[in-house]
DNA sequence: ACTTTTTATTTCATAAATGTATTATCTATT
DNA sequence: AATAGATAATACATTTATGAAATAAAAAGT
């Protein structure tokens, strides 16, 4: 089972920030300094993530927000989603969707098409370049995703996908 | 000690997208999908972090980087920092940063002067208007904060810290 | 002292993301 | 079958974020 003990050793970097939120939180009764870390510690990894991913990205000609979608699409039944499945499956607005998608379109990754027992639907569907893209990008990107768990051993990745689910769960239930 | 056992009943909205990363998985020996899905965890808690903080912050003419710089001089010896230790403590691109400075000049909220000693470095400083709109907005964004990590119990926080200061930690060694 | 290199910040052009309004279609109720 | 209400997707305006280049000052090397 994980111990937390030597927590304060790991990511340095962050002592200056701690420092000053510890201040805060001598100043200010009201501040729960443990929380706001949390909330801050999950901003830099997700921070991270996205700048480790986009950099591997970047010469394939795609974003992580767009890799997200043809990932989504891959994963699917006939390769196919709705834009409404895609902002499910990806916490983007609907309005990003949309323009992520334009800009797949415009690469000949996905086409659309109007679904026909619901007209008000859309079906987003890979097309055979988007599957060949996706399957030149996805090692490079999978294998950059495992580097930044690296530290990580299997009981603490157990873990930690047990707490941010539970944190998710929690989400969804605010106002 | 946490048990991760119950995690599979928790957030259930995953469920479709964790059914599609196991079919990607199936169909791509390379996927591992247990990290992929750590990294979408994290991506959807950060994404309802900001979007929660956001809401609380609308009202007070702030949104959750501009709060997140504020807090940060709040917590400063002097409520005084450089651009370059506010990128460092906000993870922010620096033109990014200026952008934001610009923002809370124009309201106010904060004061630039270039650092006597060292004139490249510019000296961005807490006001006594920029103090006051910190104490207004801080109990709100602490509490809408904390009901994010509401279903984690003590333990839990802090295992939860230990795991993301290890994932930075890791991240900070990527080339 | 003088040139080169490094560091700090900003500017500018561009990209990415969001909120709100709009259009179109479907569903349910009368 | 007509209408009211809900749902799906997009368009548009605006905000937010980024990369690359520019500017300026300090530090280092010769």
């Amino acid at each position: 089972m994980t111990k937390p003990t030597p927590a304060a050793t790991l990511a340095k970097s962050f002592a200056p920030a701690d420092a000053r939120l510890a201040l805060t939180a001598k100043r200010f009764p009201a501040f729960d300094r443990k929380t706001v870390t949390l909330a801050r510690l999950t901003n830099f990894v997700a921070k991270g993530l996205a700048n480790h991913a986009n950099r591997a990205l970047k010469h394939h000609g795609l974003n992580h927000t767009g890799y997200a979608v043809m990932v989504m699409l891959f994963g699917s039944i006939d390769q196919t989603l709705t834009p409404s499945q895609l902002v499910d499956a990806t916490h983007e607005k609907s309005a990003n969707i949309t323009r992520i998608c334009d800009d797949l379109l415009r690469q000949g990754l996905i086409s659309r098409e109007v679904d026909s027992v619901d007209r008000r639907k859309v079906q987003v569907r890979l097309t055979t370049a988007g599957e060949k893209r996706i399957t030149e990008v996805l090692p490079d990107v999978v294998a950059v995703t495992r580097n930044n768990f690296a530290l990580l051993d299997t009981a603490e990745r157990l873990q930690l996908d047990y707490l941010l689910r539970k944190v998710i769960e929690g989400q969804e239930q605010m106002p």
